[in-house]
RNA sequence: GCGGGUGUAGUCUAGUGGUAGGACAGGGGCUUCCCAAGCCUCUAGCCCGGGUUCGAAUCCCGGCACCCGCACCA
C-alpha cells in the first residue's frame, strides 16, 4: 500500500525525492503540480480552521534568524553539541558537561573524551567517539559575515521576538493568538520516511498568549462531545469526550484540551481516517527544553503511529527568556476590574538641592533615589543608593519621604503560551494513505480526496476524440477554468483508461461529452467513489460543479435532466 | 552516526564478466468506445566516481540515495 501511494506520488506529480539527477539529497523533496495543489489546499482548510475560526492574527517572518535568539530560546545551548554515548547502557551525554570545555569540532571533542579518561557516570561504561549533533543549519548575513544566523527549526521565535506589536495590534488584551505557515529546517542526522522526516519541511504554527491565572481559550462547549483516545504519560488509555477529560483531569490545561479537540475535527475534516487519530502525552523526559506539557497527536499509516501535530504548554518559558536575552520587557499588563488603592511610602528626591550637588549626575541620582526602598534611610537621615555601581550617599536635605496613596490599576505579567504544531507534510503524507483504496472488483487504484481538498476537481473527457466531440469537450474545459474550476482535458486512450487516470490522482469528477450531447446539449457528470453519473445540461455545468467543489451541494443531490 | 539490506526506463522487474530484455505507465495512430479492451508504432534505463579486465549492470574500493533496526527527533 505505501509503496502503491510513493508510486502515484512521484509518476502523477505529488512529491519525490529532490535534486536526482545530482544523486539526490537525504531529507529533501520536491512538491510537484499536484502536490503543491493538495499541500495549499490543506493549507487553506487549516486556516479556516484555526485562523478564521480562533481569530487569530497570520503572520509571516523570516527563515534566517540571527543567533541572539536561538541563544534566548536555547536551542543553541541545547542544540549545537557534542554527544557521546554510553557503549554499554546507552546514555548520552553531552561532551561540554564531562569534560568542563566546549570543544570547537569532532576532533577536538574525542581528544578532550580521550584525554580526560571519561567514563559513563551511570554504569562506569566506555563512552562512544562524540558525534556533532547541531540540528540548526549556520550561515551568515552581510557581506563581512559580521552577523551569524541560523535557518529557524521551528517558526515559533519569530512570533515571540515580536510579541509587543502583536499585544498592540490586538490591543493590549489577553488572550490572544497569532499563527504561522513556513518553512522550518532541521539538519536531522538520519533523514527518514519520505516526507515524515525531511530536513526542509512545512509547519503551521499557533501561538496562544495567555494570562496565566487564567489559562482559557475559545467555548469549550464546543468541543465537549469530541471523543478522544489519550495515551496519557502513566501508560493508561482513555476514550472519552473531551469534557470527560477536564472534568476526570486527565489533561490539566483546559486551553490544551480545547486544541487537542480542535486538532481532531480539523483532521478528520480533511479525510483522515477518525479510526487512526490519537493523542500521546509526552513523558517527562521527551519534552522539549521550553514545555511543561505536551499532547503529539498521531495518526496511524504504514509506518505505524506518526506524530502530526504537537500541543504544548510552553508556559512563560519564551517570553521570560527573550525578556532576560534582550532586555526588553515582553510582559502584559493585567488590568485589574477595579482600581486599587494602598498607602506607599515614597522617596521624592528635591532637586534644588541634588542639582548643584551632584550636577550633571543628579537626574541618575533621582532615578535612583525614587528606586530605593524608604526603609533604607539610616538613622541619620542618609541614603545610600547605587549609581552606576558606585555607591553615592545622599544627605537628609537631598530628599523627603512622603507618605501618600497610589491608586494600583493592574500588573504587568508573563504570557503563558499554548503552542499547537502542525507537520503539513506528514499531514499531507497520512491523508493520501488515508484516501487511498482500490477497487475491489477491478483492483484501480483510487485516492479518495473530498472535492474541497481535492487538487484537480474535474477532467473534462470527450467520449471520442472525434466526429466534433473533441471540440465541444475543449469549450467546456474553457468554460469550467473561466469559472475558476481547477480542470483537465484529456481524450488519450479509451474512456475507461481516461476514468482510471483521474481516479488515482483523487479528481472528484469526470465531465464526459458524448453523441448525446451534439443532439441536446447534454453532458454526464461522473462521481469518483460510485462512479454513478447524472446527466445535465452544459450550461449549468460550471454552477452545479463549484456548488460539488465547493461542497454546498452533494452529488446525490445533482438534479439530472 | 552505527549495523544490515538495496540501487537496471516514470514505475515494477529480467539479466552473475561478452549486443541491456520485458511488463505497466507515457506519446502518435486505427477501431461510434462510458469505466486502465484490442492492434500498430514511438519515446525512455544500468545511482555517481575510481579500480581490476581485452571487455564491467555484473567483481573490488569510495561516495550518494533509499529501506529496516538502533540512536536522535526542540
Amino acid at each position: 500500500m505505501r509503496n502503491d501511494v510513493l508510486d502515484i506520488a512521484k509518476r502523477r506529480g505529488f512529491f519525490w525525492q529532490a535534486f536526482e539527477i545530482y544523486g539526490g539529497l537525504g531529507g529533501f523533496y520536491d512538491y510537484g503540480p499536484l502536490g503543491t495543489a493538495l499541500k495549499e489546499n490543506i493549507i487553506a482548510a487549516w486556516r479556516k480552521h484555526f485562523v478564521i475560526k480562533e481569530g487569530l492574527a497570520e503572520i509571516d517572518s523570516p527563515n534566517l534568524t540571527p543567533r541572539e535568539v536561538f541563544e534566548a530560546s536555547g536551542h543553541l545551548d541545547e542544540f549545537a553539541d557534542f554527544l557521546t554515548k554510553c557503549t554499554r547502557c546507552g546514555a548520552v551525554f553531552r561532551v561540554d558537561e564531562l569534560t568542563g570545555a566546549t570543544p570547537g569540532d569532532v576532533e577536538s571533542a574525542r581528544t578532550m573524551l580521550r584525554e580526560g579518561g571519561a567514563k559513563c557516570s551511570e554504569c562506569g561504561g566506555e563512552l562512544s567517539d562524540p558525534v556533532e549533533f547541531n540540528l540548526m543549519f549556520r550561515t551568515y548575513a552581510g557581506a563581512g559575515m559580521e552577523r551569524e544566523v541560523y535557518l529557524r527549526p521551528e517558526t515559533a521565535q519569530g512570533i515571540f521576538v515580536n510579541f509587543l506589536n502583536y499585544y498592540r495590534y490586538f490591543r493590549e488584551k489577553l488572550p490572544f493568538g497569532v499563527a504561522q505557515v513556513g518553512k522550518g529546517f532541521r539538519n536531522e542526522i538520519s533523514p527518514r520516511k519520505g516526507l515524515l522526516r525531511q530536513r526542509e519541511f512545512n509547519m503551521a504554527e499557533i501561538e496562544v498568549f495567555l494570562d496565566p491565572d487564567e489559562k482559557v481559550w475559545g467555548d469549550f462547549r464546543d468541543v465537549e462531545d469530541e471523543v478522544l483516545t489519550l495515551l496519557t504519560r502513566g501508560g493508561e488509555e482513555h476514550t472519552l469526550t473531551a469534557r470527560e477529560a477536564l472534568e476526570r483531569g486527565i489533561v490539566c490545561a483546559e486551553p490544551l484540551l480545547y486544541f487537542m479537540a480542535r486538532t481532531k475535527r480539523f483532521l478528520v475534516d480533511l479525510g483522515i481516517d477518525e479510526e487512526k487519530i490519537r493523542f500521546r502525552q509526552h513523558p517527562e523526559e521527551e519534552l522539549a527544553h521550553y514545555s511543561s506539557d505536551c499532547w503529539d497527536c498521531e495518526v496511524r499509516i504504514s509506518y505505524g503511529w506518526i506524530e502530526v501535530v504537537g500541543i504544548a504548554d510552553r508556559t512563560a518559558f519564551d517570553l521570560s527568556r527573550h525578556m532576560e536575552h534582550s532586555g526588553v520587557d515582553l510582559r502584559a499588563f493585567r488590568r485589574y476590574s477595579a482600581p486599587v488603592k494602598r498607602k506607599v511610602r515614597k522617596i521624592v528626591p528635591n532637586m534644588k538641592t541634588l542639582g548643584p550637588m551632584f550636577r550633571n549626575r543628579a537626574a541618575e541620582v533621582a532615578a535612583a533615589l525614587e528606586r530605593a526602598d524608604p526603609s533604607s534611610v539610616d538613622p541619620s537621615g542618609r541614603i545610600a543608593v547605587k549609581v552606576e555601581n558606585e555607591l553615592i550617599v545622599v544627605p537628609p536635605e537631598g530628599f523627603t519621604v512622603e507618605e501618600m496613596e497610589e491608586e494600583v490599576t493592574g500588573e504587568r505579567i508573563v504570557p503563558h503560551v499554548i503552542e499547537p504544531s502542525f507537520g503539513i507534510d506528514r499531514i499531507l503524507y497520512a491523508l493520501m494513505e488515508h484516501a487511498y483504496y482500490t477497487r475491489p472488483d477491478s483492483g484501480y487504484r483510487v485516492l479518495r480526496f473530498r472535492p474541497s481538498i481535492a487538487p484537480i476537481k474535474a477532467a473534462v473527457l470527450p467520449l471520442m476524440a472525434k466526429d466534433g466531440l473533441d471540440n465541444v469537450a475543449m469549450e467546456i474545459h474553457t468554460l469550467l477554468r473561466n469559472a475558476g474550476i481547477r480542470c483537465y482535458y484529456d481524450d488519450s486512450g479509451s474512456i475507461g483508461r481516461r476514468y482510471a487516470r483521474a481516479d488515482e490522482i483523487g479528481v472528484p469528477f469526470a465531465v464526459t461529452v458524448d453523441y448525446q450531447t451534439l443532439e441536446d446539449g447534454t453532458v454526464t457528470v461522473r462521481e469518483r467513489d460510485s462512479t454513478e453519473q447524472v446527466r445535465v445540461r452544459k450550461e449549468e455545468l460550471p454552477a452545479i460543479l463549484k456548488g460539488l467543489v465547493e461542497e454546498t451541494l452533494c452529488f446525490g443531490d445533482v438534479k439530472g435532466v
